[in-house]
DNA sequence: CATGAATGAGGGTTCATTCAT
DNA sequence: TATGAATGAACCCTCATTCAT
């Protein structure tokens, strides 16, 4: 085992750092605030960071591991039908909404990448952008989003309406209705870039979430039997 | 009288602001440097700014006037029905991007507000969606967007949309096909958000693409009379 | 004749060097308000002026010479008996304090002396004593004063108290009694140098003013005359 | 631990401020030299004060609160007889004027204060003159000055007279003759302002003095009891 | 490992002075 | 003469980094 202290210093000097650039941006944030909050001296910081900005690099490279193991892959064995695929859909967009939104001071570290570290903040966002591209072609692949469709520009209106509303949701007093805001989106991109099967999926959705409000996986299972038996007969 | 006034001075030194803020972000951004670049002396700088956050929001602020010059209102004289309003629109959106490309390292600019000037940018997402709201509403009230969607969501999804076309096409060595990247923004949005009339308004404007190549405002009042006597018959 | 506004000009800067000198001392006095308030610019600062500092000398010499030609010498034509000396000095000394009173806001300018000023403050301080050891001489050799008495303290007595008063009447908000203050220092350095002959001339002088109110030279002169009945009978 | 913490840097550091202060004024004092006179560098200068004006208003409070401790209240346990009184009070003001002496490169620094810091000047004058007040209430309370005389312009007349007296020894190359000095100013005083007892208390100094040299506490004893005797004969 | 005093480069700002007009 | 834009030397203060203990 390594020596806990150590490790215990360093993580705590991260969690520290984490907090003072979201408050402050990479600027503004001082060396010596964060080793205090830490409970530790300016002198330590150097033992675990060999500079300020190598910290910021730590910072934001764990937060888009964190990121990286929340966000699935198309590849995984994820819902391929049109039903499910629009449940899974909202619901892992929700959670990840939620992330931010428990994560939204961070967010503003992105923001205090300038300059040298500006590279940090488009790297975040490319590797956004590319995995959503590549849930565009699996969808298409699995004729659930139109093939005409140009993937990367529907990856960047996803992302990037996304984006708009993690910061609206950032910049607002009190959480806003999340789950409405998606629903809403959703039915905005699956109209936007779906096929028919996923329009009248969504609609399907949409039915049944006017009758029986919330509609979760569960009920999701139960209509898919329902709309099997629907279309034999 | 004293030494001829150097009347471009001020200007001057706004440009070079521009220039270094844009690629060293607010805080990185010397003043010496701002100041060398203009053929001046940090001294100068001095004679038309009384300090370095001042001469930034002069930059933000010039950069916001053009931009709002640029920007129609919805309840201006602009297109009602759904071909010359999807045409205006597209031909807005067009140069609106031909605009943000020349002024991308303007773009940059916004994204080094951080702390206290962290308001500017947010003021300036916010007016843009703002903006965009109302153009969704009117949209509405013309019959040409759902009214059921959103509109608060629905102008949030397009200009985070925007935005991150904007921030690929900043990013990008050469100047991507804006064209081509707004054609299938704007078939997503209609789709997304469109009424039935607009969506077969966009329908022709597709064909008539694939067909004739660019459709221009003069395709566009030709295909209006077209489509009257369509409907007649 | 020279050149009138030439010299306006320059009269018109030291008046205003003089005002911002008093208001904010040497280091804090900025060029360009005294041009500005003289409705000059700071250039034409420099054709009267080869440096701010030369400025200051030129206003304190100015000052020392208006000082110089209201203060008597004891060798000119002055009451030499006791009792017109003592009015005389009195009077002298109101008037000295009128005058300091009306320009209490240049007293401060010599305050504002450090540095590679300093000497100036110094000589006008040591010119008041050189002047004031002359006058105690002087009343030495007239048998007003102690021939004991060492000329150099008495002198720096005499300057340091007026001036500690001047000092206090500069601070004060609304004018104090001189006619008191000065009465009775007078009746202070009257006992403390005074030959006898000065000490009963001043209880004479007290006497009468306990009696008569205000005295006036008129008054001694009448007193004079009545002294040498007296002596007589 | 850290690096040894220099205790005496600080002191060190307000030695030297001292030092600078009173060669070049507040304005002219420059941090650097401060510090490189301490043998410190610019940095070390702000670890230990905030500013170079709370600097100078420590070194003045410092200055201050050792006066204070040098300056005896007229309610403490001093001598209540003519006699003691003034061996008291001659030897009081010669311990201050060799302390004064001592602290010479100091007094200039309060007439460096000027501006924002010219209310520390003030108020030390002004506490000195209060002090010298209650002495003057506390005198003729013991019968020792005129009932008649005015403390306050008394009290200005003696720190006044004092001051100036420290300015032309401050100012001398060499060490004057204080004790003479004193010895003058005392007689002018105590004739300026005393009852007739304390005169001729003077008096009684002043004759001993000429048979025997300097008068000593002890020498004043054995003179008391000779008085006494003398008066009971 | 930890500390925090010490360092010193760096940058914003001021302002006396110059000089082209 | 008069002007005031331009200059640039100074100087205060900050703070990332070092290092003796």
């Amino acid at each position: 085992m390594s020596r806990t202290p150590d490790l215990m210093a360093k993580v705590s000097l991260l969690r520290t750092a984490e907090e003072v650039f979201a408050e402050k941006g990479l600027e503004n944030a001082k060396v010596e605030e964060i080793a205090k909050r830490a409970g530790l001296s300016k002198g330590s910081f150097y033992l675990h960071f060999t500079s300020k900005e190598e910290a910021f690099q730590q910072v934001v490279e764990s937060f888009l591991a964190r990121c990286s193991s929340l966000i699935p892959e198309p590849d995984q064995d994820v819902p391929k039908d049109a039903d499910g695929a629009l449940v899974f859909m909202y619901e892992h967009d929700l959670s990840t909404f939620e992330y931010f939104w428990q994560s939204r001071d961070f967010l503003r570290i992105m923001e205090s990448c300038n300059g040298d570290q500006a590279y940090l903040r488009d790297a975040f966002l490319d590797d956004t952008v590319k995995n959503s591209q590549r849930w565009v072609r699996a969808w298409q692949a699995l004729g659930l989003f139109r093939p005409d469709a140009d993937d990367g520009v529907a990856a960047s209106l996803i992302c990037g309406g996304y984006r708009e509303l993690i910061r609206r949701m950032t910049a607002a007093e009190k959480k806003p209705p999340i789950g409405e805001w998606l629903r809403d989106s959703q039915r905005v991109f699956v109209r936007g870039l779906g096929t028919d099967a996923l329009i009248r999926a969504q609609e399907r959705r949409d039915e049944a979430h006017r009758s029986k409000g919330e509609v979760t996986s569960i009920d999701v299972k139960k209509k898919k039997s329902a709309a099997r038996g629907a279309s034999r007969g």
